[in-house]
DNA sequence: GAGCCGTGGAG
DNA sequence: TCTCCAAGGCT
């Protein structure tokens, strides 16, 4: 069992893997990181499975053996054909993971194409401007994920010489790099044999257990985590994880799971599959209502671009303002941010002098400028009034 | 640990 | 329309 793996389990690999990664902010030093892994199999021994949290165990050695066997069967005739599993480049596999964060496969895949042309290698990310990656990212949301992959570029060059380096906690170190990424690199390029745990896995596990506790909670976590790596085989561990969250996205699904169709489901234990996995409540939305304002002259377009902006910092918006009392909105349409639900109305105002943070965009800069999904919306319509084309239909 | 970060699809 | 939440990570 490699420590990698041995880290990737039980309460003591969490924990060392969290200080792990706290270590990269601090300079930490080999020597360090080496007592750290000493301690972490010493924890990882308590882990082992087939001990697991609660003392049971929901499977036999046997049925592990055959859930994996029929698992990877099932992927290679059912996956999906997706861009990123073409290959096994380690930065595209990079890539792919961090736009996967939270994301469905079917989103990510035309993101992943165009990127994948623009920035083909660690390098040619990690010369780019920042302006153009969070450019290229635009729409997917979470905007860290792009600046995490940018400054992970720029570190795999300046310390791994341009290769990213098969080490579980040289990966892990990298910015935007989580214990669930991490093992899902890890598996899929080098062939390393790590458990991963996103919400496709949580729910086949919670299912296949028939595991009915909060799944949300820290022994749940450890629960789920032990047994996602009981699970995960020696031979194909990346395509076995993939074919877990494949069954989780295309059959194990969260309102209808097809169980008829499912490949496991001799090895299925839930009673009642819609009730499983057990979540906690979100926190409830808030509405809110941003009014901003379209003010053009000489063919441009003033735009502001915040750093420290409480929505979207760092990309490019409409200025904000005060609505206008009784007038109608030039534009408007709703948008979801974080837990905001509501809509942005967008007024047509005289000239002014430009505020902090705030240029005269022309209406090729506003193209090329990167800015939050409904500021985009409306910025089409206004490049169209900029080049003329009528009063730039919707 | 809880709160925060985006967006679009599905039911 | 409204709710849920997807290949999570960071603070």
């Amino acid at each position: 069992m490699r420590l990698g793996h041995r880290l990737a389990s039980g309460r003591g690999g969490a924990r060392f893997a969290s200080q792990i990664k706290l270590a990269r902010r601090e300079e930490f030093i080999a020597p360090v990181a080496r007592l750290l892994l000493n301690m972490d199999d010493r924890f990882a021994v308590l882990s082992i499975m087939p001990e697991v949290e609660d003392g049971r165990v929901p499977w036999s050695a046997r049925e592990i053996e055959a859930i994996q066997g029929t698992l990877l069967r099932w992927f290679r005739s059912h996956a999906r054909d997706l861009p990123w599993r073409r290959t096994r480049d380690p930065y595209a596999v990079f890539v792919s993971e961090l736009m996967l964060q939270q994301t469905q496969a079917a989103t990510v895949a035309p993101y992943f194409g165009r990127w994948m042309e623009e920035f083909p290698s660690w390098e040619a990310l990690a010369e780019a401007p920042l302006e153009r990656v969070l450019r290229a990212w635009e729409g997917l949301g979470y905007y860290h994920r792009a600046r995490n992959l940018h400054r992970a570029a720029k570190e795999v060059c300046a310390k791994h010489g341009g290769r990213l380096p098969a080490d579980y906690y040289k990966v892990l170190a990298l910015p935007g790099v989580g214990r669930y990424t991490v093992g899902a690199i890890c598996s899929i390029a080098f062939g390393m044999r790590l458990p991963v745990l996103d919400g496709n896995v949580v729910r086949v596990l919670a299912r296949l257990a028939n595991y009915r506790e909060r799944v949300d909670t820290a022994p749940g976590q450890r629960q789920l985590w032990a047994w996602a790596e009981a699970m995960t085989p020696e031979k194909h561990p990346g395509d076995f994880n993939q074919s877990m969250m494949e069954l989780g996205a295309l059959v194990c699904a969260r309102n209808k799971p097809a169980c008829l169709l499912c490949p496991v489901r001799g090895f299925c234990r839930a009673e009642d599959p819609c009730s499983l996995p057990n979540k906690g409540r979100r926190i409830a939305t808030v509405p809110l209502c941003e009014d901003v304002e379209v003010v053009v002259r000489r063919g441009r377009v003033l735009m502001r671009c915040d750093p420290a902006a409480p929505r979207w910092p760092g990309l490019w918006q409409f200025p904000g303002t005060g609505a206008a009392a009784d007038a109608a909105p030039w534009h408007e349409e709703r948008f979801a941010h974080t837990r905001y639900r509501g809509r942005m109305r967008a007024w047509l105002r005289p000239a002014r002098k430009a505020a902090a943070h705030e240029r005269w965009l022309t209406a090729s800069e506003l193209a090329t400028a990167p800015m939050p999904a409904p500021h985009r919306k409306l910025a089409t319509r206004v490049e169209g009034m900029l080049l003329g084309d009528e009063a730039g239909r919707p």
